[in-house]
DNA sequence: TCGTGAAATGAAAGCGATTGCATGGATTCT
DNA sequence: AGAATCCATGCAATCGCTTTCATTTCACGA
């Protein structure tokens, strides 16, 4: 005894498998009685919808794609949900493709995806622009914090929030300031060290530049122990994850936090407040971030060509215990 | 100009349609040249088959669900990856299911699944038993981390893990211990309370049991301010993110780990071994739980009723800095 | 030389839904 | 009353692929 399908429904109804589809679909087409009677049958059956049949005829396959570089970064749970959230909304499933930080496994995947879902969330992609603009020929795609011409993406401006961030600092007596730069090729690393070039310029406080580090635990423990080696008093490391490690370095040696030096990261995973002391760092929208997404792809699969769509949305600053006066 | 399909490359190859299918399913079925000029005009075209229609025919969808409690909680990205990985090598892709915690949600969602996916496999779910049996009637399910009868499941099974723990503290010079619960809806809870209330009576030391607390990194620092009015030096925290709350608490309250009292959880996650001091902890072999679970899985769906099968795994006892020496 | 079986291929029937078009009956307009 | 209109419904084609069955071709043994 298989599933239900609409003619099972249909013949029980004494009616045509159209007129069926037509209740689910359309039911203003159908008059009233009739489509009770349907509704009832099908939850009667408990019928579910073949979504392949309904994919092969529509051309909708109800499922959107959300690649991630590496699901275990605290960043991207929060951007999963968000994204899911948004897309259960609006009758969508959520593939979710993990690249496990190869671009080369990011290109392959995103290629098989086509026909498989109706668009893709690329989140932070590590691919070469080339491989993207490809692909995004084939399929609708927004990207999540990364921006390239004449696509859509969705990204989060921390520029304001890490000059709040400064001017915090400042206010708590500090003048000389690091910068520990995140991975060469992430585009919010580039950002973000230039935010705070401009804010440390537009001081007129001392910033040396250490790194680019990993953006992992590990990297912040090295970005700890150069930042040791100067005499910074404050620094801004590219992610929590990052700052982190610092804390944990600085933690080893001694060094108080934020009783010797200050520390601020960026993006407010829940490692961030869970650490001690509790991070001074950048909270990113995060649920904005991936509804946003969610829209903009919307968009595009109802109306394949429609002009590619950049939004940002602001980070906020968010003062915690790893921040105080200077000694 | 649609996409290409089996028609388009048959008629630039001057076969039937059929033999297309043929050449990437049954391969041996065509001869090698005619394969070889199909395999390249693929290629040329760049086609990617439809999945809609073979699963239509197939009556496969080529996807399996992950169902998780919270994607927020860094047990599961770890186990997300492991699941993805081994699916992505047969061939299947992963729908990944976050139910934000409500069982209600996890219901609805595993009911909206059936006919989208092939199989799910259903991580610490936290459904009733009831809800859980009757999903699986209509849908290959495997549980993870949860034994349900007549239901397929793979565990991780921290008991002779605990032991080594326990046996560890103990050779540390502790007498007295602590075991701070986990939720009481928690499956593993219930067996990693069990374990180390057996260790303890074995062993003849004495136990307190406090809580249950939630899992969460709040409820850690409940349970530490619970552990600091007990005598016991040592305690078995429900899991790494309870221990880290634990951690916090007590640092708060100037209590040193493990100067003052040793600290275990369990796991093994990111977390652990980020947070200062280093967790001491039972690491879960996530690959394997993923891995094995896709395994099984892929057995229900090729033979429907396959008897139930339930495969558990030890944890490794992974000791780090949380624990040292009684005061 | 003819029958036989194996190998390669094609023709065509679905899989379960959607949807344009046709139909028939009721309703309304003149 | 007859024509025009509209609403609810049915018929049938279609989406792209798999798969059964039939057909063709060819090699081989008798």
């Amino acid at each position: 005894m298989g599933r239900a399908t609409i003619y099972s429904i249909a013949a029980m109804c004494g009616v045509s498998a159209a007129t069926v589809s037509r209740a689910f679909n359309r039911p203003e087409l159908v008059s009233p009685v009739v489509r009770e009677r349907v509704l009832r049958a099908a939850r009667e059956l408990d019928y579910q919808p073949s979504s392949a049949a309904r994919g092969l005829v529509t051309g909708r396959a109800g499922m959107v794609g959300l690649l991630v570089p590496d699901i275990t970064n605290p960043f991207f749970p929060l951007l999963v949900r968000a994204v899911q959230r948004t897309a259960d909304r609006i009758g969508s499933a959520l593939m979710l493709i993990d690249a496990e930080e190869s671009a080369a496994t990011e290109v392959r995947l995103v290629n098989q995806l086509r026909g498989k879902v109706d668009g893709v969330i690329a989140a932070s992609p590590r691919s070469p622009a080339a491989a993207l603009r490809e692909a995004a020929g084939e399929l609708p795609i927004v990207l999540v914090n990364r921006t390239l011409r004449e696509m859509s993406s969705v990204v989060c401006d921390n520029t304001a929030a890490l000059f709040d961030a400064g001017e915090h600092l400042y206010g708590l007596g500090h003048r000389s300031f690091a910068l520990l730069a995140g991975p060469s090729a992430s585009w919010a690393a580039g950002r973000r060290a230039q935010a705070v070039r401009r804010w440390a310029r537009g001081r007129g406080v001392d910033l040396v530049e250490l790194g680019p580090f990993r953006a992992t635990y590990k990297g912040g423990r090295q970005a700890g122990e150069a930042l040791i080696g100067t005499p910074a008093t404050a620094a801004f490391a590219f992610d929590d994850l990052m700052a982190c490690g610092v804390l944990a370095e600085l933690a080893a040696r001694g060094v108080s936090v934020p009783g010797d030096r200050s520390v601020v990261g960026c993006d407010d995973v829940l490692l961030a407040q869970t650490v001690t002391p509790r991070l001074t760092t950048v909270s990113a929208p995060m649920d904005d971030l991936g509804q946003t997404a969610m829209e903009v792809l919307t968009r595009h699969i109802e109306a394949p060509d429609a002009p590619p769509e950049s939004r940002r949305l602001p980070g906020v600053f968010t003062p915690r215990d790893s921040t105080g006066p200077t000694p």
